[in-house]
DNA sequence: CCTAGCGGTGTTTTT
DNA sequence: CACCGCTAGG
């Protein structure tokens, strides 16, 4: 390319700045900026080096103004890090920065400017899962659906489907829809929609598909955008939906100028509707594309590679590939067998504590585990060693009770169609308006066709003198708060809801330690609309309450900070650390038992764990528990298939006398063996009163072989879900079923 | 209309 | 275990 001179030049320079080379390969994805390119980058293969010094590249060398890039990641946490190594290295732009962000926040911004359907206002408000939920159910019950053959959860989630798949309403043919969940979900899905309009509010799904749907509408919308992004960058492209992937494609059809960054060993959010076969379109949909792959690893060492990749070798669907590194062998990979998940966690803490004592800090740790809830006997441990630490995960802030009372008092402020966040707040504090006169109201409302705002307003008419009058009081307060708003900032009118709502006082009067605490997260809400409003002058509440509704949790992990982090396997994705821990390596966990009966889901386990695997630099434990306590009942498990592929040299067990259990376990010396076990040569688990535990591999006279997904009933009545190939789920009372263990 | 107390139920993973 | 939704009694 007759660019690469000049160019060359330039980026010698730029080497010799960041004082480590790029590798060929790099280099070449560096310098490729024109034309569709798919750089399939595995973990820990410098891909986030490459990408920004493409950036850099264009900008500097190529004279490409900033705004005509658009890079898109897949958390805000990413985002931000991007644009601040962009923009430090960048030199005077004029102020103009390239849009980095993700698929959401890109997608709200843009239908904050240019949302244009029917019956949606750009005010609209976004919904969380738990608002979903409250319009399905609804929904459901307006259209006397079971909710019990029909779990809410499950509807909604195929219409989440759906949406990721960019299956509008009216595109969905029922009669091509086996009867089961999907059906019924299809059924429903128009309602919903409909409901969320009528509450002015998207849910997050829309967000992309509204997004992609008004480009198609309008043309010339989309053809600006064609002009204004010319250059595209989308990084972890193999969990974008096919929703996404319309988008890119759209923005894309002037220029093609599309480079996608990704690794099909790392994909993890099948489950969300993200779809590999976008890696494997993209080649056709792009004619000409550019492939490069960079396989040279970076980060582990050899040890922790080799086992990464003997697990994920095993799975079938994929494509092969060649990751490699120079670094050293490094330590074998330590292999704890706990005997319940409280001598699990005590071994793992003291296994951080040990590197500490070797001079690692705790921002160079983290602890990995498959589910949430595998967090709490962390933590216990943790702080009573007063370790710092920080969930990532889990109930997120903005999910509490308290934050999101009062976030929707803001919420209906600005949109007042919002009937979700209009019926939890308007007895929250407690003021006498009960469940009797707000479904009177509502039951007006849809016969009158108002908005339930409108109807309160006129409650008189339905509700008695005593309710009426409270109601009026309560629709007097909304529009001072209205009032605020028009003339006060975002603070002004957090203050007056405070205040007015007796939502403090009431909290204050309860004086428990709950309340407290609850009062303390208000009070860091209250700090941080401060900020917000602080930072960007403008800052209104419109915008505050947008990254509210866009906010992961990984976005507030503060690697600055020196604290110990925790979370899922999901979480960890796109992060690297000096040492970590994996919990929880036993068949029902990793792999988790929802994923047993089917080879896609129970592939993506394995991806799961190579994710897992792949952030650790130098050092990794991982570990499993005999016992474990699940919803207050202990359950036995076996140690995960996934540990038989890993080379047995890789691994060293935990020495006891370095986790100094006080010789706790009846088992001691001769349990040594057993400690050893590896699901490969394992015998069946001993008659332990307690057989066919979750993962069990079985065989049955009439079913065939499968293996055990659930299991339910006490001793005597023991009862196994067991999934069968071919067969499907059977419940089996273990006395009568004659089931005999693999 | 409110609240306490009961029983039933469920946990994969999240922007 | 912990959260939810429902019911009975105040």
């Amino acid at each position: 390319m007759h660019s690469s001179r000049t160019g060359h030049d330039i980026e010698s320079h730029q080497i010799s700045m960041d004082s480590n080379e790029l590798n060929p390969e790099q280099l070449k994805a560096v310098r490729h900026t024109d034309g569709p390119l798919m750089l399939v980058a595995g973990a820990g293969s410098g891909k986030t080096r490459a990408i920004t010094f493409r950036i850099l590249h264009m900008i500097r060398d190529k004279g490409i103004d900033p705004e005509n890039i658009l890079a898109i990641t897949f958390t805000n946490k990413a985002a931000a890090e991007m644009r601040e190594r962009v923009v430090k290295q960048m030199g005077a732009g004029g102020g103009r920065v390239p849009w980095i962000s993700t698929f959401h926040s890109l997608c709200l911004r843009l239908l904050r400017q240019h949302m244009d359907f029917p019956g949606y206002t750009k005010d609209f408000v976004i919904y969380d899962a738990a608002d979903q939920l409250s319009v399905v159910k609804k929904c459901m019950k307006a259209a006397s659906i079971n909710d019990e053959a029909f779990p809410p959860k499950t509807i909604l989630n195929h219409i989440s489907g759906f949406k990721n798949d960019y299956q509008l309403p009216e595109h969905i043919n029922l009669d091509a829809l086996p009867y089961g969940h999907k059906l019924k979900a299809a059924h429903v899905y128009p309602h919903y929609q409909n409901a969320l309009k009528e509450n002015n509010a998207l849910d997050f799904d829309d967000l992309l598909m509204m997004t992609v749907k008004l480009f198609q509408q309008d043309k010339a919308l989309c053809d600006h955008y064609n002009n204004r992004f010319r250059y595209i960058l989308v990084d972890e492209f193999q969990d974008t939906n096919l929703t996404q992937y319309h988008l890119i494609q759209l923005l894309s059809r002037a220029h093609h100028n599309v480079c996608v960054v990704g690794d099909d060993d790392q994909s993890i959010y099948r489950w969300r509707g993200a779809n590999l076969e976008n890696l494997l379109h993209f080649e056709k949909d792009f004619p000409g594309t550019t492939v490069i792959k960079l396989e040279e690893n970076y980060r582990s060492t050899q040890t922790i590679l080799n086992a990464a990749g003997a697990v994920v070798r095993e799975n079938m669907t994929r494509r092969e590939k060649n990751l490699w590194t120079r670094n050293e062998a490094g330590e074998p990979i330590l292999y704890y067998r706990a005997e319940d998940e409280i001598d699990e966690a005590r071994a793992v803490c003291e296994r951080i504590h040990h590197w500490v004592q070797d001079g690692a800090s705790f921002n160079d740790m983290a602890i990995l585990y498959r589910t949430n809830a595998q967090s709490r006997v962390l933590e216990d441990q943790l702080r009573h060693l007063n370790v710092p630490y920080q969930v990532i995960g889990g109930l997120k802030f903005y999910e509490r009770k308290e934050i999101k009372d009062i976030l929707s008092y803001l919420r209906v402020v600005m949109n007042p169609s919002d009937a979700v966040s209009l019926k939890r707040i308007v007895n929250t504090p407690v003021r006498g308006i009960g469940k009797a006169s707000v479904d009177k109201v509502e039951a007006y409302c849809s016969e009158q066709h108002l908005p339930l705002l409108e109807g309160l307003r006129r409650a008189a008419n339905v509700v008695g003198t005593g309710p009426a009058k409270k109601i009026e009081q309560f629709v007097l307060m909304m529009d001072r708060f209205q009032k605020v708003m028009q003339e006060c900032s975002a603070v002004d009118l957090l203050k007056a809801v405070f205040e007015q709502t007796g939502y403090l006082t009431a909290l204050q009067k309860e004086n428990t330690q709950e309340a407290k605490s609850r009062l303390e997260n208000l009070n860091e809400l209250y700090s941080a609309v401060e900020q917000f409003v602080d930072i960007d002058r403008k800052g209104t509440l419109k915008d505050f309450l947008d990254t509210t509704a866009l906010v992961a949790d990984l976005d507030n992990l503060d690697d600055s900070r020196g604290v110990l982090a925790l979370m899922t396997l999901h979480t960890c994705k796109g992060l690297e650390f000096d040492s970590v821990c994996i919990l929880g390596f036993e068949n029902g966990l990793l792999p988790h038992a929802s994923s047993l009966s089917s080879s896609e889901e129970y592939e993506e386990e394995r991806r799961l764990c190579y994710v897992g695997f792949t952030r650790a630099r130098k050092k990794l434990m991982i570990s499993n528990a005999r016992r474990r306590r699940i919803y207050g009942s202990t359950f036995t498990y076996q140690p995960s298939d996934f540990l038989s592929a890993i080379p047995r040299e890789a691994m060293t067990m935990e020495s006891s006398a370095l986790t100094s259990a006080p010789s706790r376990s009846p088992y001691g010396q001769a349990d040594a063996q057993d400690n050893w076990s590896l699901p490969a040569g394992s015998a069946p688990s001993p008659a332990s009163g307690n057989g066919f535990s979750v993962g069990t591999k079985v065989l049955h006279s009439k079913f065939g072989s499968g293996v055990v997904v659930n299991r339910e009933g006490g001793e005597d009545d023991l009862k196994v879900v067991v999934f069968f190939k071919g067969v499907g789920k059977k419940k089996l009372a273990v006395a009568h079923a004659n089931l005999i263990v693999v």
